[in-house]
DNA sequence: CAGTGGATCGTCT
DNA sequence: GACGATCCACTGG
């Protein structure tokens, strides 16, 4: 277990981040109580010329100023009012790229992630969409902004997705960013249980 | 499995 | 004042 260095979140290149991510473990560890699981899909959003992102054409609030720090922090907002969703900010100040977690396989700490789902027994949607993986990790929009070496830490236990295992297809839920809406800046774990998304794009 | 519709509120125009 | 980087329950096949 190797937690991944301040420096891996410095790349310019969000599509072999979100490409390198996929197998890693997302760990939490709030208030003693400790969760982890496989991201099993993310997808990139490639800043300011991403109609998908919302930096897009250098669009700076104050919800997405954390993208255009340092990488290396979370990036977590709400969306349709009830969901958090969780993003790792990459590359250097200025320049706002995000890689978007949707999808997690549930390693460690079930029975809290039960707890915060208001679930009894573990299913295949426990982990699966970006809404359920902040819920069951226990984050929230309080915690954009926060380190990944902290509370919120990502570790590479030597797990290695063989690349013919890996699929890639468009974006999830995002229709309104036009052509943009076409690139393949999703990738995720053929075949594993967790994953979101239509069948199509799970195989 | 596919399709539909309701929930719910911070953010930006 | 409109609209989501979604989820769930429910319908029908």
């Amino acid at each position: 277990m190797r937690k991944l260095p301040a420096a891996f979140y410095l790349t310019d290149d969000v599509i072999h981040a979100a490409q390198t991510l996929l197998g890693k473990l997302l760990v939490t560890r709030f208030d003693g109580l400790y969760t982890s699981g496989r991201i099993v899909e993310t997808e990139a959003y490639n800043g300011v010329v991403d109609r998908a992102s919302h930096s897009y054409n250098n669009r700076r609030t104050a919800r997405t100023e954390v993208q255009f720090g340092k990488g290396g922090k979370a990036y977590v907002y709400l969306c349709y009012g009830i969901h958090h969703l969780f993003n790792v900010t990459l590359a250097p100040e200025g320049h706002p790229l995000v890689v978007l977690i949707r999808a997690i396989e549930p390693v460690a700490g079930i029975d809290t992630m039960l707890a915060r789902a208001n679930k009894s027994s573990p299913d295949n949607s426990l982990g699966r969409g970006p809404g359920n993986v902040t819920r069951v990790l226990g984050i929230h929009t309080a915690h954009s902004g926060d380190s990944l070496q902290k509370e919120i830490s990502i570790y590479d236990d030597g797990y290695v997705l063989p690349p013919a295992e890996m699929g890639v297809s468009a974006r999830i839920g995002v229709d309104y960013a036009g052509q943009d809406a076409l690139l393949p800046y999703r990738f995720y774990i053929k075949g594993n249980a967790s994953v979101s998304g239509p069948l199509k794009w799970r195989t």
